[in-house]
RNA sequence: GGCGGCUUCGCCAAGUGGACUAAGGCCACGGUUUGCAAAACCGUUAUCCUGGGUUCGAAUCCCAGAGCCGCCUCCA
């Protein structure tokens, strides 16, 4: 067994080996920080998420490093057009170092609230402009690289190999070309550096070239090899940057450093709202935090890691609630497992399930060596549910060791890999035996004091066969949103949304 | 116009030429369990867009066609 990642650089599933034995260096483009995060962002950080688990669970000492993006993002393409980050500045009144941190704390708000795990670097570009002016003067040194007028652009002429991740040759380019001629420049594919600032424009630094900013692509390199090296073994990224921002990175990286810039590219694809494109200019962005008003963020997780990280994802009500109950399927047998773990003896019992275990572990590790199919794993963690669920009410006595092996497995591979599954140790009292109560809600004292009561009432009832008064309570429940579940082992309640 | 991708059960979605009479989830319908429910379990539902071809053997490879989508402007 081996891990086996895609490609986008030779277009094929390779056998994945690290440059240096044990260690990992990955980088991810990171956000550009004017605006909420969207459930774009969504899928392709909770993908590069599970990539990053995945490494290390199998023993991999990963640094993870990921951008953000404060500076040179323009609206138009790298060359023309206002800065994002600038022009929204301008629009919410507001100094673009404050709109860059609003937004960056939102999307980290949000990308916690999914459970990725954090970058161990989330480099600003803003805050490494020396590192990427010096790259510039490099590229100029080397002949790679021209000012004009101030701005400084790269020499695609001079390297040879543009194109070969994107498949474009600047023949190609020129003719479907529909960007507007830049005097500027010497050939209309060369790309932006460093860009002369215009007066009036505040983002601005000192360089030998005049006043300016650096471009967009710029930030990656210089960012990557200060703090990876000049060779990464994995980058990654969402399709649509594979050009022009991922050719360019490896023309800047290549042509300064005269060695390969990455060993394996990865690339998530996009996300379609109802069969459509999610674009912002199109308007049919949805925000991660409205989409959390309805849906949990880990079924927002789940339902992502339900498709393969190189498939489209489409968003829809009905795929999300589709979702929402698969999750709550799988987290119901954890929940069971749980309270079954709390009353269960030890003993040495038979070990009947061992067998099962690693039968579902074998196809999990397998589903994940398989370029990460997610979607695969997930089929074998039902599975897994599946058996247990058929142990835990078969009615013959487990033991807590057997119970706590299949718990043990569970935090593995759904939690510690996926991310999907909550930690024992952050559960809720039994009383709250929602599948959602695990980190979201709190209820307070009171209101469990009451629901204990209720159902302490309603089960003496029971116990008097006085059904209907039974019923009644249960109905009554039911219509302000409270369900009743009768156990063999007790009665729980939950909130149902 | 150039480059790339996709089309698998009602819906979502895996499928690495041969254990595929195709995983898993959702939905639906039967059944078991339950005082009745809920949860859970069991069962029922596809020959893989169309047409050719390669092969002993194809959902998987090749060709042609239809439909959908992405990139070539900014977007994860």
């Amino acid at each position: 067994m081996a891990l086996k990642f895609y490609n986008s650089l030779t277009k094929k599933k390779e056998i994945f080996t690290p440059l240096h034995e044990g260690l990992v260096n990955m980088y991810v483009c990171g956000p550009t920080v004017y605006d909420h995060p969207h459930i774009g962002h969504a899928k392709s950080y909770v993908s590069f998420d599970v990539i990053v688990r995945y490494l290390r669970y199998l023993g991999y000492k990963v640094r993870y490093v990921q951008n953000i993006t404060d500076v040179g993002h323009l609206t138009d393409n790298a060359d023309t057009g206002e800065d994002k980050i600038l022009k929204r500045a301008q629009r919410e009144r507001l100094e673009p170092a404050e709109l860059v941190e609003i937004y960056t704390r939102s999307y980290f708000e949000d990308m916690d609230a999914l459970n990725n795990v954090r970058p161990d670097i989330s480099p600003r570009a803003t805050a490494h402009i020396p590192e990427q002016i010096e790259l510039v003067e490099k590229l100029i040194e080397k002949g790679f690289a021209y000012v004009s007028n101030g701005s400084v652009y790269f020499n695609v002429n001079n390297f040879k190999e543009y194109g070969k991740l994107s498949g474009r040759i600047q023949e190609e380019l020129e003719a479907g070309a529909r960007i507007e001629i830049n005097p500027e420049k010497r050939n209309p594919a060369d790309f932006a550096l460093w860009k002369k600032a215009e007066p009036g424009h505040i983002m601005r630094w000192k360089s030998p070239w005049g006043e300016g900013f650096p471009g967009w692509h710029l930030e990656c390199s210089a960012m990557s090899m200060k703090y990876l090296g000049q060779t990464l073994d994995i980058h990654g990224g969402g399709l649509e940057n594979i050009f022009p921002h991922h050719e360019c990175e490896i023309a800047q990286s290549e042509a300064a450093n005269r060695v390969p810039f990455v060993k394996y590219w990865i690339h998530n694809n996009m996300v379609t709202v109802n069969g459509q494109k999610m674009g912002k200019s199109l308007g049919n962005f949805i925000t991660l935090k409205d989409a959390f008003k309805k849906y949990h963020p880990f079924t927002v997780r789940f339902f992502i890691l339900n498709t393969h990280y190189r498939s489209p994802l489409d968003f829809s009500n009905e795929a999300l609630d589709a979702a929402d109950k698969g999750l709550e399927r799988l987290l119901n047998t954890i929940k069971n497992l749980w309270e079954r773990i709390d009353s269960a003896k030890d003993g040495s019992l038979p070990d009947v399930l061992s067998e099962r275990l690693e039968h579902c572990k074998k196809a999990f590790i397998e589903a994940m060596d398989e370029d990460i199919n997610t979607s695969s794993a997930i089929a074998a963690l039902f599975d897994l549910s599946k058996e247990v669920n058929t142990l835990l009410n078969s009615g013959q006595e487990i033991s807590k060791k057997c119970l706590e092996d299949v718990d043990a497995l569970y935090q593995q591979l759904g939690g510690d890999i996926l991310g999907i599954i909550p930690k024992r140790s952050d559960r809720r009292p039994k009383t709250l035996a929602t599948t959602f109560e695990f980190s979201w809600q709190v209820e307070d004292k009171t209101t469990e004091d009451i629901m204990k009561v209720l159902v302490d009432t309603r089960n003496e009832l029971r116990k008097a066969k006085q059904w209907q008064l039974s019923d009644f309570i249960r109905n009554k429940l039911s219509e302000i949103g409270i369900a009743l579940d009768d156990k063999p082992d007790g009665t729980t309640w939950k909130k149902t949304k």
